[in-house]
RNA sequence: UCCGCGAUAGCUCAAUGGUGGAGCAUUCGGCUGUUAACCGAAGGGUUGCAAGUUCGAGUCUUGCUCGCGGAG
Protein backbone atom coordinates (compact mmCIF):
# COMPACT_ATOMS: atom_id res chain seq x y z
CA UNK A 1 0.00 0.00 0.00
CA UNK A 2 1.26 3.36 -0.75
CA UNK A 3 1.19 6.09 1.46
CA UNK A 4 1.51 9.50 0.98
CA UNK A 5 3.02 11.01 4.08
CA UNK A 6 1.72 14.48 4.55
CA UNK A 7 4.61 16.79 6.12
CA UNK A 8 3.03 20.58 5.85
CA UNK A 9 -0.03 21.71 5.56
CA UNK A 10 -1.56 25.54 4.56
CA UNK A 11 -3.47 26.94 6.96
CA UNK A 12 -5.02 29.28 4.59
CA UNK A 13 -5.99 26.44 1.90
CA UNK A 14 -5.98 23.12 1.51
CA UNK A 15 -2.54 23.25 0.08
CA UNK A 16 -0.44 20.09 1.55
CA UNK A 17 3.35 18.80 1.04
CA UNK A 18 4.28 15.53 1.63
CA UNK A 19 6.12 12.77 0.08
CA UNK A 20 5.39 9.06 -1.02
CA UNK A 21 7.98 6.07 -1.94
CA UNK A 22 8.51 3.86 -4.85
CA UNK A 23 11.00 1.11 -5.35
CA UNK A 24 12.65 3.71 -7.86
CA UNK A 25 12.71 6.88 -5.31
CA UNK A 26 11.51 9.15 -3.36
CA UNK A 27 8.80 11.46 -4.89
CA UNK A 28 7.79 14.74 -3.22
CA UNK A 29 4.71 16.61 -3.41
CA UNK A 30 3.24 18.91 -4.92
CA UNK A 31 4.93 17.18 -8.38
CA UNK A 32 4.67 17.81 -12.19
CA UNK A 33 5.05 14.73 -14.56
CA UNK A 34 6.96 15.79 -17.35
CA UNK A 35 4.61 14.02 -20.14
CA UNK A 36 6.65 11.04 -22.09
CA UNK A 37 3.73 9.44 -24.29
CA UNK A 38 5.82 6.80 -25.79
CA UNK A 39 8.80 6.46 -23.91
CA UNK A 40 10.48 9.70 -23.99
CA UNK A 41 9.80 12.73 -22.83
CA UNK A 42 9.61 14.19 -26.58
CA UNK A 43 13.29 16.68 -27.40
CA UNK A 44 15.42 15.98 -23.94
CA UNK A 45 17.38 13.17 -23.08
CA UNK A 46 16.94 11.26 -19.76
CA UNK A 47 20.24 12.89 -18.25
CA UNK A 48 18.98 16.62 -18.49
CA UNK A 49 15.71 15.10 -17.17
CA UNK A 50 16.85 13.77 -13.85
CA UNK A 51 19.92 16.12 -13.08
CA UNK A 52 19.38 19.75 -15.32
CA UNK A 53 15.29 19.59 -15.00
CA UNK A 54 14.90 17.51 -11.73
CA UNK A 55 12.54 15.64 -12.97
CA UNK A 56 11.32 13.28 -9.84
CA UNK A 57 8.90 10.56 -11.83
CA UNK A 58 7.71 10.92 -15.58
CA UNK A 59 4.53 9.66 -17.20
CA UNK A 60 4.25 7.09 -20.12
CA UNK A 61 1.12 5.61 -21.86
CA UNK A 62 -0.34 2.13 -21.98
CA UNK A 63 -1.76 2.83 -25.36
CA UNK A 64 1.28 4.17 -27.08
CA UNK A 65 3.64 1.33 -25.67
CA UNK A 66 1.83 -1.08 -26.29
CA UNK A 67 1.09 -0.56 -30.22
CA UNK A 68 4.42 0.15 -30.41
CA UNK A 69 7.04 -0.82 -29.68
CA UNK A 70 4.79 -3.70 -27.99
CA UNK A 71 4.84 -5.10 -24.25
CA UNK A 72 6.97 -8.31 -25.72
CA UNK A 73 9.75 -5.76 -26.79
CA UNK A 74 9.44 -4.32 -22.98
CA UNK A 75 9.53 -7.18 -21.58
CA UNK A 76 12.66 -8.41 -23.46
CA UNK A 77 14.30 -5.31 -22.44
CA UNK A 78 13.29 -5.71 -19.06
CA UNK A 79 11.15 -3.19 -18.35
CA UNK A 80 10.26 0.30 -19.51
CA UNK A 81 12.98 1.69 -16.64
CA UNK A 82 15.65 -0.11 -18.30
CA UNK A 83 14.51 0.31 -21.88
CA UNK A 84 14.55 4.03 -21.62
CA UNK A 85 16.99 4.43 -19.43
CA UNK A 86 15.20 6.06 -16.74
CA UNK A 87 15.95 4.63 -13.08
CA UNK A 88 13.25 7.03 -11.32
CA UNK A 89 9.58 6.33 -10.96
CA UNK A 90 7.31 6.14 -13.98
CA UNK A 91 3.18 6.57 -14.04
CA UNK A 92 1.95 5.04 -17.10
CA UNK A 93 -1.73 6.55 -17.85
CA UNK A 94 -4.02 3.29 -18.79
CA UNK A 95 -5.17 4.84 -22.53
CA UNK A 96 -8.29 5.77 -21.01
CA UNK A 97 -7.88 9.02 -22.05
CA UNK A 98 -7.25 7.30 -25.66
CA UNK A 99 -10.74 5.96 -25.70
CA UNK A 100 -11.55 9.68 -25.09
CA UNK A 101 -9.64 11.56 -27.68
CA UNK A 102 -9.18 8.75 -30.11
CA UNK A 103 -13.27 9.01 -30.54
CA UNK A 104 -13.83 8.05 -34.22
CA UNK A 105 -11.31 5.01 -33.39
CA UNK A 106 -12.83 3.60 -30.93
CA UNK A 107 -16.17 1.30 -29.72
CA UNK A 108 -17.19 1.39 -26.07
CA UNK A 109 -18.54 -2.07 -24.62
CA UNK A 110 -19.54 -3.05 -21.24
CA UNK A 111 -16.38 -5.04 -20.98
CA UNK A 112 -14.02 -2.91 -22.40
CA UNK A 113 -13.29 -0.53 -25.37
CA UNK A 114 -12.72 -1.81 -28.79
CA UNK A 115 -10.35 0.07 -30.88
CA UNK A 116 -8.39 0.75 -33.81
CA UNK A 117 -5.08 1.97 -34.35
CA UNK A 118 -4.11 4.88 -35.29
CA UNK A 119 -0.62 3.89 -36.83
CA UNK A 120 -2.12 1.17 -38.81
CA UNK A 121 -5.64 0.69 -38.10
CA UNK A 122 -5.20 -2.63 -36.54
CA UNK A 123 -8.29 -3.90 -34.17
CA UNK A 124 -7.42 -4.49 -30.52
CA UNK A 125 -9.47 -5.19 -27.57
CA UNK A 126 -8.57 -2.76 -24.06
CA UNK A 127 -10.43 -4.73 -20.91
CA UNK A 128 -9.61 -3.17 -17.37
CA UNK A 129 -7.69 -6.67 -17.10
CA UNK A 130 -5.76 -6.55 -20.56
CA UNK A 131 -4.51 -2.95 -19.63
CA UNK A 132 -3.17 -4.18 -15.96
CA UNK A 133 -0.86 -6.94 -17.75
CA UNK A 134 -0.02 -4.57 -19.91
CA UNK A 135 1.19 -2.28 -17.23
CA UNK A 136 2.81 -4.80 -15.58
CA UNK A 137 4.98 -5.99 -18.50
CA UNK A 138 5.67 -1.80 -19.02
CA UNK A 139 6.58 -2.09 -15.26
CA UNK A 140 5.54 1.50 -14.34
CA UNK A 141 5.95 2.14 -10.47
CA UNK A 142 2.08 3.60 -10.44
CA UNK A 143 -0.52 1.97 -13.28
CA UNK A 144 -3.84 3.93 -13.76
CA UNK A 145 -7.36 2.16 -13.76
CA UNK A 146 -9.05 2.17 -17.45
CA UNK A 147 -11.77 4.60 -17.01
CA UNK A 148 -13.87 6.53 -19.53
CA UNK A 149 -13.03 10.12 -19.52
CA UNK A 150 -16.15 11.64 -21.09
CA UNK A 151 -16.73 14.18 -23.21
CA UNK A 152 -17.63 18.12 -22.96
CA UNK A 153 -20.52 19.43 -22.87
CA UNK A 154 -21.75 16.34 -21.52
CA UNK A 155 -25.36 15.64 -20.97
CA UNK A 156 -26.10 14.47 -17.65
CA UNK A 157 -27.37 10.64 -18.46
CA UNK A 158 -24.17 10.35 -20.38
CA UNK A 159 -22.15 11.01 -17.18
CA UNK A 160 -24.28 8.89 -15.07
CA UNK A 161 -23.55 6.23 -17.61
CA UNK A 162 -20.37 6.86 -17.94
CA UNK A 163 -19.58 7.53 -13.99
CA UNK A 164 -21.25 3.75 -13.79
CA UNK A 165 -19.39 2.17 -16.30
CA UNK A 166 -15.93 3.85 -14.95
CA UNK A 167 -16.88 2.43 -11.35
CA UNK A 168 -17.89 -1.24 -12.98
CA UNK A 169 -14.60 -0.86 -14.33
CA UNK A 170 -12.62 -0.26 -11.73
CA UNK A 171 -13.90 -3.26 -9.66
CA UNK A 172 -12.18 -5.23 -12.65
CA UNK A 173 -9.04 -2.85 -12.73
CA UNK A 174 -8.52 -3.11 -8.55
CA UNK A 175 -9.19 -7.71 -9.34
CA UNK A 176 -6.80 -7.72 -11.96
CA UNK A 177 -4.28 -5.93 -9.89
CA UNK A 178 -4.88 -8.11 -7.25
CA UNK A 179 -4.67 -11.26 -8.87
CA UNK A 180 -1.08 -10.50 -10.95
CA UNK A 181 2.17 -9.51 -10.23
CA UNK A 182 5.06 -7.46 -10.77
CA UNK A 183 7.47 -8.87 -13.55
CA UNK A 184 10.57 -6.99 -12.54
CA UNK A 185 10.63 -7.74 -8.73
CA UNK A 186 10.03 -3.52 -7.84
CA UNK A 187 6.90 -2.80 -6.24
CA UNK A 188 4.12 -1.70 -8.46
CA UNK A 189 1.05 0.59 -7.20
CA UNK A 190 -2.73 1.10 -8.60
CA UNK A 191 -4.55 4.76 -8.90
CA UNK A 192 -8.45 4.64 -9.30
CA UNK A 193 -10.29 7.41 -11.46
CA UNK A 194 -12.37 9.76 -10.38
CA UNK A 195 -15.08 11.21 -13.63
CA UNK A 196 -18.69 12.70 -13.62
CA UNK A 197 -18.01 15.16 -15.73
CA UNK A 198 -19.49 18.66 -14.41
CA UNK A 199 -21.94 17.09 -11.93
CA UNK A 200 -20.97 17.24 -8.28
CA UNK A 201 -23.51 14.38 -7.18
CA UNK A 202 -21.81 12.59 -10.06
CA UNK A 203 -18.14 12.93 -8.70
CA UNK A 204 -19.06 12.79 -5.52
CA UNK A 205 -20.35 8.98 -6.19
CA UNK A 206 -17.27 8.17 -8.33
CA UNK A 207 -15.31 9.19 -4.86
CA UNK A 208 -16.84 7.04 -2.74
CA UNK A 209 -17.15 3.75 -5.52
CA UNK A 210 -13.40 4.02 -5.83
CA UNK A 211 -13.02 4.01 -1.76
CA UNK A 212 -14.78 1.40 -1.44
CA UNK A 213 -11.70 -0.42 -3.34
CA UNK A 214 -8.88 1.39 -1.61
CA UNK A 215 -6.66 2.12 -4.27
CA UNK A 216 -3.11 3.34 -4.06
CA UNK A 217 -4.28 7.17 -4.89
CA UNK A 218 -6.50 8.92 -6.74
CA UNK A 219 -7.02 10.50 -10.02
CA UNK A 220 -9.45 13.20 -10.67
CA UNK A 221 -9.99 12.75 -14.56
CA UNK A 222 -12.75 13.99 -17.05
CA UNK A 223 -11.02 17.79 -16.32
CA UNK A 224 -9.79 20.52 -18.35
CA UNK A 225 -11.70 19.10 -21.48
CA UNK A 226 -13.27 22.19 -22.38
CA UNK A 227 -15.25 23.89 -19.36
CA UNK A 228 -14.84 27.17 -18.08
CA UNK A 229 -11.16 26.98 -15.52
CA UNK A 230 -13.53 28.00 -12.87
CA UNK A 231 -15.90 25.43 -13.17
CA UNK A 232 -13.09 23.28 -12.84
CA UNK A 233 -11.64 24.83 -9.99
CA UNK A 234 -14.94 24.14 -8.30
CA UNK A 235 -15.14 20.45 -8.99
CA UNK A 236 -11.40 20.11 -8.05
CA UNK A 237 -12.62 22.28 -4.56
CA UNK A 238 -16.02 20.20 -4.10
CA UNK A 239 -13.65 16.57 -4.96
CA UNK A 240 -10.82 16.54 -2.95
CA UNK A 241 -12.97 17.06 0.29
CA UNK A 242 -13.80 13.01 -0.61
CA UNK A 243 -10.42 12.05 -1.37
CA UNK A 244 -8.14 10.59 1.85
CA UNK A 245 -5.56 12.78 3.21
CA UNK A 246 -3.03 9.92 3.20
CA UNK A 247 -2.92 9.29 -0.65
CA UNK A 248 -1.75 10.78 -3.14
CA UNK A 249 -4.31 13.54 -5.44
CA UNK A 250 -3.60 13.26 -9.09
CA UNK A 251 -5.52 16.17 -11.66
CA UNK A 252 -4.71 14.50 -14.74
CA UNK A 253 -3.93 16.64 -17.79
CA UNK A 254 -4.15 19.97 -15.72
CA UNK A 255 -2.63 22.10 -17.18
CA UNK A 256 -1.32 25.73 -17.24
CA UNK A 257 1.01 27.33 -14.54
CA UNK A 258 -1.88 28.91 -12.94
CA UNK A 259 -4.07 25.95 -13.09
CA UNK A 260 -1.66 24.04 -11.04
CA UNK A 261 -1.36 26.79 -8.34
CA UNK A 262 -5.32 27.41 -7.91
CA UNK A 263 -5.41 22.90 -8.01
CA UNK A 264 -2.75 23.11 -5.33
CA UNK A 265 -4.32 25.44 -2.73
CA UNK A 266 -7.05 23.25 -3.77
CA UNK A 267 -5.56 19.79 -2.13
CA UNK A 268 -4.26 18.51 -5.51
CA UNK A 269 -0.66 16.48 -5.09
CA UNK A 270 0.11 15.64 -8.75
CA UNK A 271 0.06 17.02 -11.80
CA UNK A 272 0.89 16.30 -15.47
CA UNK A 273 0.45 18.01 -18.92
CA UNK A 274 1.58 17.98 -22.14
CA UNK A 275 1.59 21.89 -22.42
CA UNK A 276 5.37 22.45 -21.57
CA UNK A 277 6.80 19.61 -23.59
CA UNK A 278 4.13 20.82 -26.48
CA UNK A 279 3.98 24.35 -26.21
CA UNK A 280 8.14 24.17 -26.50
CA UNK A 281 8.21 22.72 -29.66
CA UNK A 282 5.79 24.90 -30.95
CA UNK A 283 7.83 27.92 -29.89
CA UNK A 284 5.72 29.10 -26.76
CA UNK A 285 8.01 29.55 -23.33
CA UNK A 286 6.57 30.23 -19.73
CA UNK A 287 8.09 31.83 -17.39
CA UNK A 288 7.37 33.71 -14.26
CA UNK A 289 6.45 36.74 -15.75
CA UNK A 290 4.15 35.12 -18.86
CA UNK A 291 4.41 33.64 -22.07
CA UNK A 292 6.63 34.23 -24.53
CA UNK A 293 6.01 33.17 -28.02
CA UNK A 294 9.32 32.60 -29.31
CA UNK A 295 8.24 33.13 -32.89
CA UNK A 296 7.45 36.48 -32.59
CA UNK A 297 9.21 39.28 -34.73
CA UNK A 298 9.96 41.24 -31.26
CA UNK A 299 12.52 38.90 -30.04
CA UNK A 300 14.39 38.86 -33.46
CA UNK A 301 17.11 41.19 -31.51
CA UNK A 302 16.32 40.69 -27.66
CA UNK A 303 19.19 39.25 -25.94
CA UNK A 304 18.28 38.61 -22.82
CA UNK A 305 17.45 35.14 -21.46
CA UNK A 306 13.86 33.34 -21.89
CA UNK A 307 13.53 34.61 -17.90
CA UNK A 308 15.62 36.56 -16.15
CA UNK A 309 14.83 34.81 -12.93
CA UNK A 310 14.99 31.53 -14.32
CA UNK A 311 18.45 29.21 -13.24
CA UNK A 312 18.29 26.60 -15.91
CA UNK A 313 20.82 25.77 -18.52
CA UNK A 314 19.28 27.55 -20.95
CA UNK A 315 18.34 30.75 -19.53
CA UNK A 316 21.87 30.86 -18.29
CA UNK A 317 23.58 30.24 -21.90
CA UNK A 318 21.00 31.64 -23.98
CA UNK A 319 19.54 34.72 -25.79
CA UNK A 320 15.85 34.68 -26.94
CA UNK A 321 16.84 36.28 -30.09
CA UNK A 322 19.17 32.83 -30.50
CA UNK A 323 15.91 31.16 -29.39
CA UNK A 324 13.95 33.14 -32.19
CA UNK A 325 16.32 32.54 -34.36
CA UNK A 326 16.63 28.39 -33.72
CA UNK A 327 12.46 28.52 -34.07
CA UNK A 328 12.40 30.60 -37.92
CA UNK A 329 15.20 28.67 -39.00
CA UNK A 330 13.26 25.29 -38.17
CA UNK A 331 17.04 23.59 -35.98
CA UNK A 332 16.12 21.14 -33.60
CA UNK A 333 18.17 22.84 -30.77
CA UNK A 334 15.10 24.91 -30.99
CA UNK A 335 12.68 22.15 -29.30
CA UNK A 336 15.16 20.80 -27.02
CA UNK A 337 16.02 23.82 -25.31
CA UNK A 338 12.25 25.44 -25.01
CA UNK A 339 11.36 22.09 -23.44
CA UNK A 340 14.44 22.09 -21.27
CA UNK A 341 13.72 25.66 -20.43
CA UNK A 342 9.27 24.61 -19.39
CA UNK A 343 10.04 21.41 -17.63
CA UNK A 344 12.33 23.46 -15.48
CA UNK A 345 10.21 26.08 -15.05
CA UNK A 346 7.09 23.83 -14.73
CA UNK A 347 9.07 21.66 -11.92
CA UNK A 348 10.64 25.40 -10.00
CA UNK A 349 6.90 26.63 -10.06
CA UNK A 350 5.95 23.08 -7.86
CA UNK A 351 9.02 23.44 -5.69
CA UNK A 352 8.23 27.07 -5.01
CA UNK A 353 4.93 25.92 -4.21
CA UNK A 354 6.24 23.41 -2.01
CA UNK A 355 8.64 26.05 -0.36
CA UNK A 356 5.80 28.64 0.20
CA UNK A 357 3.28 26.17 1.83
CA UNK A 358 6.21 24.90 4.40
CA UNK A 359 7.03 28.64 5.01
CA UNK A 360 2.88 29.34 5.37
CA UNK A 361 2.55 32.06 3.15
CA UNK A 362 1.47 30.05 0.30
CA UNK A 363 -1.47 31.62 -0.48
CA UNK A 364 -0.25 35.24 -0.88
CA UNK A 365 2.45 34.14 -2.81
CA UNK A 366 -0.15 31.61 -5.31
CA UNK A 367 -2.53 34.96 -5.57
CA UNK A 368 0.58 36.81 -6.73
CA UNK A 369 2.05 34.11 -9.06
CA UNK A 370 -1.04 33.34 -10.68
CA UNK A 371 -1.43 36.93 -12.01
CA UNK A 372 2.31 37.26 -13.45
CA UNK A 373 2.46 33.80 -14.98
CA UNK A 374 -0.86 34.36 -16.51
CA UNK A 375 0.39 37.78 -18.33
CA UNK A 376 0.86 36.80 -22.52
CA UNK A 377 3.53 38.81 -23.21
C1' U B 1 22.17 42.09 -85.22
C1' C B 2 18.70 38.02 -86.05
C1' C B 3 15.60 33.80 -84.22
C1' G B 4 13.10 31.47 -80.16
C1' C B 5 11.19 31.45 -75.18
C1' G B 6 9.72 34.09 -71.05
C1' A B 7 7.97 38.33 -67.58
C1' U B 8 1.49 37.22 -62.60
C1' A B 9 2.28 38.28 -54.41
C1' G B 10 8.98 38.72 -51.30
C1' C B 11 10.22 33.58 -53.95
C1' U B 12 8.60 29.29 -57.18
C1' C B 13 4.49 28.82 -60.08
C1' A B 14 -1.30 28.21 -61.42
C1' A B 15 -5.42 30.66 -63.78
C1' U B 16 -11.20 28.01 -71.67
C1' G B 17 -11.39 35.81 -73.47
C1' G B 18 -15.87 36.12 -68.08
C1' U B 19 -14.95 37.80 -59.82
C1' G B 20 -6.39 36.75 -60.42
C1' G B 21 -5.18 31.60 -56.88
C1' A B 22 -1.68 27.90 -54.43
C1' G B 23 2.77 26.43 -51.90
C1' C B 24 6.71 28.58 -49.45
C1' A B 25 8.17 33.19 -46.99
C1' U B 26 6.29 37.26 -43.66
C1' U B 27 3.10 38.72 -39.37
C1' C B 28 -0.05 36.97 -35.61
C1' G B 29 -3.04 33.40 -32.82
C1' G B 30 -4.17 28.54 -30.64
C1' C B 31 -2.42 24.12 -27.99
C1' U B 32 -4.48 21.05 -20.76
C1' G B 33 -4.20 12.09 -18.66
C1' U B 34 0.31 13.92 -26.95
C1' U B 35 -2.77 10.66 -33.35
C1' A B 36 0.54 17.45 -32.44
C1' A B 37 8.74 19.94 -34.43
C1' C B 38 1.33 20.64 -35.01
C1' C B 39 -3.14 23.40 -36.35
C1' G B 40 -5.34 28.02 -37.80
C1' A B 41 -5.80 33.20 -39.39
C1' A B 42 -4.18 37.68 -41.57
C1' G B 43 -1.46 41.03 -44.63
C1' G B 44 0.55 41.08 -49.36
C1' G B 45 -1.19 42.34 -56.82
C1' U B 46 -2.10 49.08 -61.64
C1' U B 47 -0.66 40.61 -63.96
C1' G B 48 6.98 44.47 -67.03
C1' C B 49 5.46 49.34 -69.86
C1' A B 50 2.33 51.69 -73.78
C1' A B 51 -1.34 51.25 -77.30
C1' G B 52 -5.06 48.24 -79.95
C1' U B 53 -9.17 44.41 -80.79
C1' U B 54 -13.49 43.15 -77.67
C1' C B 55 -19.54 44.15 -74.07
C1' G B 56 -15.26 42.23 -71.32
C1' A B 57 -7.88 41.16 -71.81
C1' G B 58 -3.27 38.02 -67.06
C1' U B 59 -5.01 35.46 -71.57
C1' C B 60 -5.53 37.84 -78.48
C1' U B 61 -2.56 41.82 -81.75
C1' U B 62 1.48 45.56 -82.25
C1' G B 63 5.54 48.29 -80.30
C1' C B 64 8.92 48.98 -76.38
C1' U B 65 11.81 47.36 -71.89
C1' C B 66 14.19 43.54 -69.30
C1' G B 67 15.84 38.32 -68.67
C1' C B 68 17.30 33.43 -70.58
C1' G B 69 18.78 30.23 -74.68
C1' G B 70 20.51 29.68 -79.75
C1' A B 71 22.70 31.61 -84.36
C1' G B 72 26.16 35.05 -86.35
Amino acid sequence: MLKLNVESKDTNSKARTGWFETDHGKVETPIFMPVGTQGTVKAVNQSYLADEIKAQIVLSNTYHLYLRPGTEIIEAAGGLHKFMNWQKPILTDSGGYQVFSLTDLRKLKADGVEFSSHLDGSKHFFSPQKVVEIQRSIGSDIMMVLDECAPYPCDYDYAKNSVQLTSNWAVLNKEAFEKSKPLYGHKQFQFGIIQGSIYKDLREKSVNDLLNLDFDGYAIGGLAVGEPTEQMYDLVDFTTDFMPQDRPRYLMGVGRPENILESIARGVDMFDCVMPTRNARNANVFTWNGTLSMRNAKYKDDFKPLDENCKCYVCRNYSRAYLRHLFIAEEILALELATIHNLYFYLDLVTQARVHIINKDFLEWKNKTVNEVSIKN
